[in-house]
DNA sequence: AGTGGAAACCGCCATT
DNA sequence: TAAATGGCGGTTTCCA
C-alpha cells in the first residue's frame, strides 16, 4: 500500500440499467479533463459486457464502447450498481474480468450495491466492506465471509473498496483520490464540484437523523466546526461536551450517533488530515505543523502519521513535493 | 523503548 | 412503558 503509483488508466463497469448518480460521480471525476486547472488527468472509459448501447435506470442510453478487455486492462476499475435489485449476479464473464484485473494489482471499487458484483467475485471473502444501507441485511445473509460494516460511507481494504448509497460514491473517489495524489489535488476535486472536501469514511449514512420535534438545530455540527477552528488548542472530550451544552456522556453517545466514531478518534483524523496539507502545501517543519494542528509533540504527530500513513511526515512531504 | 498518570471509552444502571 | 439521560467504574488507549 505505501508505494503504489497513483492509477492513471480508469475503467467504470456499467451494468444493465446502470444508475444514473454513480454513473454520473466517475463520469464527472475521471471522464473530465481537468488538467488545464494542474489537475491529474485520467484514461477514462465506461465498460460493459458488451459494447454498445446501454439504458441507464431513468432511461437515458448511453453508447459504452468497450468490453471487459478494456476493463482488465485498468489500474482502477469501479463496478457501478444496476437500478434494480441486486438479485441476479453478473455475467460470470464479468466476475472473471474484475478478478483478472485485481490479479493484476488494479484497485477494484465499488458503489451502491456494486458491492454484490464484487462479492461475487470472492475477492471480499474475508474482508471489511460495505454496502447501501438498504441492502445490509441481504448482503450479510448472502455473503457470510464478508464482513459487513453497513453504516459508514465508504470502507477502504486498500485494493479493495466499497462505498454506501450512490452519493457516497463521491466520498470514496475524493477519499481515493486523496489516498493516492494527496489532499491538495483531492481538495481541488472536491471544489470543483462544489462538494464537502471530505467526509470520512467512518461517518454514519446517517448523518443528520433528522428530529421530529422542532429541536433540529442540535448544536453538535457547531461544536465540530468550532473545534475545526481550534485544532490547535487542546480539545478535551469535557471541554468540548460543556460547548455543546451536554454532559460528556451524552456527548459521546450523541457523537458516535452522528459521525460513527469517537470524539478522540475524530479530533486525530481531522488533526493527521490537517497536517497532510501543510506537509503538501508549506515549508513548515514537523515541529511547527505538529504544533499549528494540535498535537502536543512532533513525535505524536510523527506516530499516528506513521500509524495512519505507513511513511513518517518527512517521507510523506518528499513524495508529495513535485506535484 | 519503557512508563506512570491522565484521558477516553463503553457497558451497566438508576433516574427522569 | 419506552426512550433519553448522565453518573459510575473497569478497562483500554494516549501521551509527555
Amino acid at each position: 500500500v505505501t508505494a503504489t503509483r497513483p492509477f492513471r488508466s480508469v475503467a467504470a463497469y456499467l451494468p444493465s440499467c446502470v444508475g444514473d448518480l454513480s454513473l454520473g460521480i466517475v463520469g464527472e471525476v475521471f471522464g473530465c479533463d481537468r488538467s488545464a486547472g494542474g489537475l491529474p488527468g485520467f484514461d477514462f472509459a465506461c465498460c460493459a459486457h458488451r459494447p454498445g448501447r446501454v439504458r441507464t435506470e431513468s432511461g437515458i442510453e448511453v453508447q459504452v464502447d468497450h468490453g471487459l478487455d478494456r476493463l482488465v486492462a485498468a489500474d482502477l476499475v469501479i463496478v457501478l450498481p444496476p437500478g434494480y435489485a441486486p438479485d441476479r449476479p453478473e455475467p460470470p464473464e464479468v466476475l472473471a474480468a474484475l478478478r483478472e484485473a485485481h490479479r493484476r494489482g488494479a484497485i477494484v471499487a465499488s458503489c451502491c450495491t456494486g458491492a454484490f458484483t464484487l462479492a461475487d467475485t470472492g475477492l471480499l471473502d474475508g474482508r471489511r466492506a460495505t454496502t447501501h444501507w438498504q441492502w445490509a441485511e441481504r448482503f450479510a445473509a448472502r455473503y457470510p465471509s464478508v464482513t459487513l460494516h453497513p453504516d459508514v460511507l465508504y470502507v477502504d481494504e486498500g485494493d479493495l473498496l466499497t462505498g454506501a448509497g450512490s452519493a457516497a460514491g463521491m466520498d470514496l473517489l475524493l477519499h481515493l483520490l486523496r489516498r493516492e495524489y494527496g489532499a491538495a489535488v483531492a481538495t481541488a476535486f472536491a471544489r470543483h464540484m462544489v462538494v464537502a472536501p471530505h467526509r470520512d469514511g467512518g461517518q454514519a449514512q446517517f448523518v443528520a437523523r433528522p428530529l421530529p420535534d422542532g429541536c433540529c438545530d442540535d448544536n453538535l455540527s457547531g461544536v465540530l466546526e468550532w473545534a475545526l477552528a481550534n485544532l490547535d488548542r487542546p480539545l478535551t472530550v469535557e471541554r468540548l461536551a460543556a460547548r455543546a451544552l451536554m454532559s460528556p456522556r451524552s456527548f459521546a453517545r450523541r457523537f458516535r450517533e452522528a459521525t460513527g466514531t469517537t470524539p478522540a478518534a475524530w479530533l486525530r483524523a481531522q488533526r493527521l488530515r490537517r497536517a497532510e496539507e501543510l506537509l503538501e502545501t508549506g515549508d513548515l517543519s514537523v515541529e511547527e505543523v505538529a504544533r499549528r494542528v494540535g498535537f502536543g509533540s512532533a513525535a505524536a504527530l510523527r506516530e499516528h502519521f506513521v500509524r495512519q500513513r505507513g511513511v513518517p511526515p518527512r517521507d510523506y512531504r518528499r513524495a508529495f513535493a513535485g506535484r
